[in-house]
DNA sequence: AATTGTAAGCGCTTACAATT
DNA sequence: AATTGTAAGCGCTTACAATT
C-alpha cells in the first residue's frame, strides 16, 4: 500500500489536494500559515508534504505574489578591481544573509558606466532588490535605481540622504589610524590614494586630510598622491615620496600597498627601518608580508551579512536602518614600530 | 493624441494585443519567433513593442515553459579559499556568457560537504544548470547533481567520464613547467601543494611527480609536501627544504607561494640567488612581487565565459563539449633565473 | 496553405462565498 | 465565529480550431 502511495509523484498543490480530500486554497493556507486555518488541517498537510517531499514551485508563487526572492548583487567589472577579494567575500556574506531569508542571490556585472545589465534585470523583474556593491561619487546605477523606484542599497558613504547605505565608518577610521601614526613620531605622513571618483577614496582621503590640516605644517601637496591607478603611476609616486623624505606611507588599499611595498623592495628600502607603511584596507596578503603590514581591518563577510539582511527587511516592509555603519579594527603591525 | 496612447501603460501581453486588435497568442508568436506568423504582423507587434517600451515578465514565461534563463554557480565557502580572486574572476566570466544568451547568475555557496544550500536550489527549481567551481576528489555537490539530472559542468578534470568538464591541463602545464626548470640547471626541485582532496591539486603533483620519476635520482620525499594548509605548516616545510638543500621551490597555487615566499623573506633568504621560486597558479601579488615570480598563467576569465556557453549549450540541447580544455602559459619571471 | 484566434495550462495566491 | 471551498487571476506558451 505504501509502495502505491509512493509511486504518485507529488507535485503541485492540487496533487496533495487531491490526496487529502481538501482544496487547493486550504492546502496552500496551511503552507504558508496565512489567512485562516484549522489546527488539526495544517498539521496534516504539513505532515503529508514532509513524507512526500513535496517542494513548491517557487516560479508558480513569484508569479502569483509578484515577488521573485531573489536578492540582485551588482559587481563592478573594472580590471582594477578583477583582482580584490573584498567582492567575493562581501559576496558570501549576502548569501548567508539571503540563505537565512529563503533568497536567492542573483549577480549582475556592471563596467565602468555600462549598465545595461542592471537595467535588464531591474526592467525584466528578476530580482526583488538591489544591492551596489561600491559607490562612485557620480553614480550612474544609483541614480538609475533611483528612478526605477526598486528597493536597493549601497556599500559606501553618501551625503545623499535618500540612500539606504551600508558601510564601515572610514574617514573617521583614517583619521584615527592617522593620528595614532602620528602618536608614534611619525611627521612627514605620506598617503597613496586611487581614482577620487570612487565615494571610498574620497573618505578615506577626508579622514587623513582632518588629521593633517590641525598640523603646524598642514598638508604637503609633494606627498600626497591621489587618483594613483596604474602601476606605474604608484613607482612614480614611491619615489617622490623617498625624494622627499617622508617618514610614513598611508596606502588607499590593499592593492596600492601591495603595489608600494614591491617598490619599496626593489628601491631597497627597508621596512620600518627606513620608511613605515600602513593601509587603509587589509587583506591576506599584507598579513603574510614580511614584515606584517599595519592595517584597517574590516569584517567584509559580515558587512555582507548585513547588507544583505537590511535589503529583504527594506523588501519585506520592515523596519531597516537608514545607515548602518560596522566597526573596524586598527592592526598594529611591525610595519610602523 | 501621442499623449493619450502613452498613458497606457503596456505591461502585458493581453494589452498590446488589445491595442493592436490582435490575440495575445498572435503577439506571443510575434515576439518569440515561433510558429506561423505572417511578416507584417510581425513587424507592426515589434514596432509597437519597441515604442511601448514592453517587458515581457520573464517569471510568467519560466512558468509556461517551465525554464528559469538562470544559470547556478556554487562558489566554495571554504575559508582558505574566500580571499582567491579565482572565482571572482572566473564568475564575471559566466556572467558575460550568460548575459551574451539572456541568461542570468545565481550563485549559491557550499561550505565543505554542507551542500544544503545547492540542493534548495536545484529543488526549488531555481536554475536551468549549475556549474560547479571547484572539483574534489569525492565530490558531493558533484554526486548529487547526477542523481537530480539537471544540467551540470564542472571546472575541473576528473575521469569520470559522465561529467562535462572545463579546465586547462593542469598536469601538463605543471610536467612542462617542471621540465623547463630542470632543464634550466635545477636539480633538486622541492613542492609545497595544498590539500589532495582537491583534484586539481592531484593534478598539478601529478605533472610534477611524472618528471620526477624519470630522473636518475627520483622523487625526494624530504622536499616533497603535500596536504600544506596552515601558514606554520608552509614555514615548516619551507625550514625543510632549505634544510634539505633545495635549489628551487615550485608552490601549487598563488596563496601557499605569497606565503612561502613571505617565509623566505623572513630567513633572509635571496631570490633566485639562494634558490629559484615558481608558482603553479598566477596572481597580481606573485607578478609585483620583488623579483617577480615565474608562474603559470590562465585566462580565468574565458575560463568563465566558455563554462557559461558551455553549459547553455548543454542546456538547449545543441551539440556541446564533453571535455573543454583551455590554453595556459609558462610566464619566465626573475624568481628562475 | 498561410495566418490568426480560442482555450487550456503552467502552479501558485487570495478575495469572497459557502459551509459547519 | 471558525474553517474550508470556489473561482479568478498572475502573464505567459502552445496545441488545436477557425478563418481567410
Amino acid at each position: 500500500m505504501k509502495e502505491e502511495k509512493s509511486e504518485i509523484v507529488i507535485t503541485s498543490l492540487d496533487d496533495i489536494a487531491r490526496e487529502l480530500g481538501l482544496s487547493k486554497s486550504t492546502v496552500s493556507r496551511a503552507l504558508s500559515g496565512k489567512g485562516r486555518i484549522g489546527a488539526q488541517t495544517k498539521a496534516r498537510v504539513r505532515q503529508y508534504v514532509k513524507k512526500a517531499e513535496y517542494k513548491p514551485n517557487l516560479i508558480a508563487r513569484s508569479l502569483a505574489q509578484s515577488k521573485t526572492y531573489n536578492l540582485g548583487v551588482v559587481l563592478p567589472a573594472d580590471s582594477d578591481l578583477a583582482e580584490k577579494p573584498f567582492f567575493q567575500v562581501f559576496l558570501l556574506g549576502v548569501c548567508e544573509a539571503a540563505s537565512a531569508n529563503d533568497y536567492d542571490v542573483v549577480v549582475t556585472v556592471v563596467v565602468e558606466k555600462d549598465i545595461s545589465a542592471l537595467k535588464n534585470l531591474v526592467r525584466n523583474k528578476k530580482v526583488d532588490g538591489i544591492i551596489l556593491t561600491r559607490l562612485l561619487v557620480h553614480d550612474y546605477a544609483a541614480a538609475y535605481l533611483k528612478r526605477s523606484g526598486i528597493p536597493f542599497l549601497v556599500v559606501g558613504s553618501s551625503s545623499d540622504e535618500s540612500l539606504v547605505q551600508v558601510d564601515t565608518d572610514h574617514e573617521s577610521a583614517c583619521e584615527n589610524l592617522t593620528s595614532l601614526l602620528l602618536s608614534m613620531g611619525n611627521r612627514r605622513m605620506a598617503v597613496v590614494i586611487g581614482s577620487d571618483e570612487h565615494a571610498v577614496n574620497i573618505s578615506r582621503y577626508r579622514g587623513y586630510a582632518k588629521v593633517m590640516e590641525n598640523r603646524p605644517e598642514g598638508i604637503c601637496r609633494e606627498i600626497v598622491f591621489q587618483n594613483v591607478g596604474s602601476k606605474t603611476a604608484i613607482d612614480k609616486s614611491v619615489e617622490g615620496i623617498m625624494k622627499e623624505g617622508a617618514d610614513c606611507i598611508l596606502c588607499g588599499d590593499d592593492i596600492i600597498c601591495s603595489q608600494v611595498l614591491s617598490k619599496l623592495n626593489a628601491m631597497n628600502i627597508r621596512i620600518p627601518e627606513d620608511i613605515r607603511v600602513a593601509s587603509f584596507y587589509d587583506s591576506a596578503h599584507l598579513k603574510y608580508n614580511n614584515p606584517p603590514i599595519t592595517a584597517l581591518e574590516i569584517d567584509v563577510k559580515e558587512l555582507g551579512v548585513i547588507a544583505g539582511q537590511s535589503l529583504i527587511d527594506k523588501i519585506s516592509g520592515k523596519p531597516f536602518t537608514r545607515r548602518t555603519i560596522l566597526n573596524y579594527q586598527i592592526a598594529l603591525k611591525k610595519s610602523t614600530q
